[in-house]
DNA sequence: GAGTGGTCTAGACCACACT
DNA sequence: GTGTGGTCTAGACCACTCC
């Protein structure tokens, strides 16, 4: 009943025929194909978890849509629905997708995700809620990347990118500045024009309308001064301390594409956080 | 072969007289045993984490120690095996356990812990890994506990409890200036001699000589502007933006057994954060 | 070789949601 | 009622570690 998994062969060399044809074995053998020490086999279930990975990434099932039921995969994948139900599993644990009992599992998306804002860590001090942030956008316009920038989002030196510029604020209190560089390759019909008429969460409409979705960033974290600049557009003094947040988006397959540097007034906000 | 698992009685009642007699039987059934709504029944697999959460907890595993077999504790709880497996799958994601195929399933520790500073987020800008800091011990005293720090350590106001200010040092370069708010009650043999003549992460010491484990923190942070005496102890102008950590540590049952707060120098470091 | 955790399967039943 | 995900079980085999 149990053949070897872990051989290329056999049945389980039509996981890869059945899904996406061209799929090459290799791939299907681990993360990094052509290393030389690389772990050359891994599990089934990490295997269809690739594959799902693909569709996503190549937008088969697109956010808030329901990807096919456990059973269903099973067959298309022939292999049995536990394993299946593994793969999903750790994919709803990185917050991909989303399992919904009696429903069905859905792509995850910046939609309806509960929480309005799932990536900004602000909160105020008493341990409220974040309430509904104003925006006000000072600037939007297509610039050459400088090196930082290309070298953050991974693009050639030179390239065209999106630099936007926008406050956040609580009430008429300025909380946030935010610089935005987006690759323009991705984004390019974002204008002035589209983000004054948007309202809802910025990942969202990247969503929408660019067919981009964030699924994960990094942030480094510092204190730093207020400039003069900083400091009249955020209401301080100048040499204020401000939480600076450099941040860097990803989309699926790990690929960078928006850099983020926000100037957070933390006199009466925090940034929090787990260690776990 | 399948009897409902979700009722407390049947043969499952056995889960809870076998490993710890005086459980009682609406304490398997919700973490919340007398709330009105509390979910009323709790999955098999969860009632026996419940019940290794305890064991460790009580301390019949005691960190970097073995906790008995799958096959073993499958038979202690009348369950199966791939009942427990799924328990000990959730406490090794929380980094309560770890497993190691073919040797067993140990309590997580601080001791070998891999990576040195498993709750120090500081990273060098370069992106290097965080070299080995000094330390230096500053002060070392009993007090009565502050309305603040009461709160935050869940005592009454006015317990005892022993504040430890430290700095870490990278080379001969000032790093970070910790104060901690320790209960006096777990920690009672705790005074600079025993500080000082310790080397190693300061978590395993505690796991070392008060058994106490710290499984997760929470932290606010915040820039601030250094006072005087700030300054002084990190080498930076008074004023300068510095990074204000506040951290509470939890042991097993969120139960908060210390209180940090952290200034961090962030001229050449960041605070590293992933968000998901 | 013996024992451990890791993977895979298959089948049963439960809880939930929609119709 | 039907279909979905959620839980539980049982057994087989694989990979790793230690003796």
């Amino acid at each position: 009943m149990q053949d070897n998994a872990f051989m290329p062969d056999s049945k389980h060399a039509l996981v890869a025929a059945e899904a996406h044809s061209q799929v090459r074995s290799d791939e299907r053998r681990g993360a990094l194909p052509a290393a030389a020490e690389a772990p050359a086999f891994s599990p089934l279930y990490q295997q269809i978890k690739g594959l799902l990975l693909r569709s996503l990434q190549f937008g088969e099932w697109q956010p808030g849509q329901a990807i096919p039921s456990e059973t269903e995969l099973a067959a298309r994948f022939k292999v049995s629905q536990g394993t299946v139900r593994k793969a999903i599993d750790e994919m709803a644990q990185e917050n991909l997708l989303v399992r919904r009992q009696g429903k069905g599992t859905f792509v995850a998306t910046h939609a309806e995700e509960g929480t309005r804002y799932r990536f900004l860590r602000l909160a105020p001090d008493g341990g409220a809620r974040m309430p509904r942030l104003e925006r006000r956008l000072l600037e939007c316009r297509r610039m050459r990347a400088t090196p930082g920038v290309a070298r953050a989002l991974e693009l050639a030196g030179g390239d065209a990118v999106i630099e936007v510029r926008r406050l956040l604020l609580e009430g008429a209190q300025p909380l946030v500045l935010d610089d935005l560089w987006l690759p323009a390759a991705l984004f390019a019909r974002l204008d002035a024009e589209l983000l004054a008429q948007w309202h809802g969460p910025l990942y969202r409409l990247f969503e929408a309308e660019f067919s981009v979705h964030m699924v994960r960033a990094e942030e480094k974290i510092r204190a730093v001064a207020a400039t003069q600049e900083d400091a009249a557009l955020l209401g301080v003094a100048v040499g204020a301390p401000l939480l600076q947040v450099e941040r860097r988006s990803f989309t699926y397959g790990a690929r960078p594409v928006e850099l983020r540097r926000g100037l957070y007034r933390t006199d009466a906000h925090h940034y929090r956080n787990e260690v776990i």
